[in-house]
DNA sequence: GTAGTATTTCATCGTCCAGTGAAATATGGC
DNA sequence: GCCATATTTCACTGGACGATGAAATACTAC
């Protein structure tokens, strides 16, 4: 009776652990997720996620690669006219979220980004430097330019969270693409659109 | 050398449990708040909160309890013509997250529920039959009543998170009615603007 | 088939947690 | 001043957690 030792066949052990781990990240935040439950979920010996994974931190940072370099993306999704620009960052950013692989990762994000003061800091300063100041160098004002590309992404983001994570009915009844329609209609009027009159 | 027992003066220590346990909860969500650390920022054995409270979730409960009743508010909030609903909205909510009473309260709302899969899902409940069933019976055309009011809802989610949780350098520098301006402009074109064309 | 290595588990440590029950002390009514 | 009661702390239990180190097993190269 083997109660130890190595597993047999060509096991891809580690990457099991990984899709685990995300699966929980997403679900519970970071606090809230145990190695021992990640451990669980992937049918393995707790100190097998120690073997392959420094920490939680470690596995963790490992969990939250980005699916996508911003610097390398988003150039490409900016490049488009002026009055189109609100659509092709929605239809983006939504697209990230509705696919299988990288929405799961978008999730975790969000989760443990907004799951505390501590990871919020971080999320701030991954946002404004990574996202938000490639949204406004594209802008033609530039003394409006970081306040509309912050509105913009207000919107973007309690997009997502309606409809992916709150998953209100309203909005997942909405095929994606009426759903883009909605949302990039406004988030056009954040980036170009008049600037409401001051009180 | 008095080691237990009653502490001097009229001490609301059951106030200052609330208010430790309030601020925890808005910064660290649900799981990762432990009722020690709830004593500890109260200065005050942890027993002691086990005395006034049953447990971790009943605290948690008179914590969460909602800082105004929608159904008492949320009238005359949206008893104003159909122009202004936007502002009126936008102005209200925004206004719950400015005080510094409510605006705890509402941050430890949005951190506990979506923190995790579980909580989320007992918010979607709150927030569609509470709230969205009542934006949208304000609107004149109930065919697309349950879609705007979701989509002005994802709005102001997002300007409340861009601003109240991640603290976008961008929004926290707009004064409150700067703020109000620019969301509401969006929020009014969800409620009561022309439907994208589809497709 | 044997030596070496990668993979996996076991057993365990120290820490923190939520919760319980009894004791200690201040306060208020008399 | 004394007694009942509300308030507070102590000491403890059982459990989960992250982490570590040694042992056991399967695969690989020779």
């Amino acid at each position: 009776m083997a109660r130890t030792g190595r597993r047999p066949g060509g096991s891809d052990t580690r990457t099991e652990i990984v899709d685990a781990a995300r699966a929980q990240f997403a679900e519970q935040g970071y606090d809230a997720t145990s190695l021992r439950a990640i451990a669980r979920a992937a049918a393995v010996d707790p100190a097998l996620v120690h073997h392959y994974f420094a920490g939680k931190s470690a596995l963790f940072a490992e969990v939250m690669q980005l699916p996508l370099d911003p610097a390398t993306v988003l150039p490409a999704v900016l490049d488009v006219p002026l009055d189109e620009l609100g659509r092709s960052l929605t239809r983006f950013f939504l697209g990230l979220w509705e696919s299988p692989e990288s929405g799961a990762q978008m999730l975790a994000w969000v989760r443990v980004g907004l799951g505390s003061e501590e990871a919020t800091a971080q999320l701030r300063g991954f946002v404004t430097s990574e996202i938000l100041a490639r949204f406004a160098a594209r802008l033609p004002d530039q003394s409006s330019a970081a306040r509309r590309a912050a509105l913009a992404a207000t919107q973007l983001i309690g997009a997502a969270i309606g409809r992916y994570l709150i998953r209100a009915e309203a909005l997942v009844a909405l095929d994606l693409e009426e759903y883009v329609d909605a949302v990039s209609a406004v988030v056009q009027a954040h980036l170009t659109g008049p600037v409401a009159a001051p009180g």
